[in-house]
DNA sequence: GCCAACGTTGGC
DNA sequence: GCCAACGTTGGC
């Protein structure tokens, strides 16, 4: 359930994979909206279930490829509900424990492309950059899918990207 | 392809 | 509940 919290978070990074779903995937989708599918890390779902309620904006991150980065923006637009692939045998993301449960013990939330960076900004730029030095996704071994950005952080990153509405 | 860092599993 | 083994992530 997604609470009402005092100091809510309303930025976020997330991960995925350029060659399974990329930014250019999602600006595809209809509606440019795509159900965040397959997280399979009780943080990242946690992060979902519980704190991301509708219009938070989210940094969609390439990882494992040739350039990491920032490549867009996009937003929450349906609060989680459950990740029905944990229940198909066929699908990659199928989960065992969901599935002899007979329930999805996993969550996805729903997000909408809103902007385009026009100049990706990389991991390399994002070390370099001092006042990202805290940030979660430069941290070595730190693989949280999910991940909360600052406020601060969000303005710094935007500038260097230049995001255009799509 | 390598490997470090993490998360999960399962024996005890 | 401990912890070693194993699997995965993800930068390089």
């Amino acid at each position: 359930m997604v609470k009402d919290t005092k100091n809510p978070v309303r930025f976020w990074l997330m991960k995925s994979e350029p060659d399974v779903f990329s930014f250019d995937h999602l600006l595809a989708s209809p509606k440019k909206t795509a159900p965040w599918e397959g997280v399979r890390n009780y943080q990242a779902r946690n992060i979902m279930r519980d704190e991301m309620p509708i219009g938070q904006q989210v940094f969609f991150y390439h990882s494992s490829c040739k350039e990491p980065g920032i490549y867009g923006i996009a937003e929450v637009v349906k609060l989680a509900y459950p990740d029905h692939t944990a229940l198909d045998p066929a699908n990659e993301y199928f989960c065992k424990v969901s599935a002899k449960r007979g329930e999805s013990q996993w969550c996805m939330v729903n997000v909408r492309a809103v902007a385009r960076m026009q100049k990706p900004v990389l991991l390399s730029q994002i070390k370099e950059e001092p006042e990202l030095a805290e940030m979660m996704v430069i941290r070595k071994g730190s693989r949280l899918s999910i991940q909360p950005v600052t406020a601060a952080e969000w303005k710094i990153i935007s500038a260097l990207g230049m995001p255009k509405k799509v």
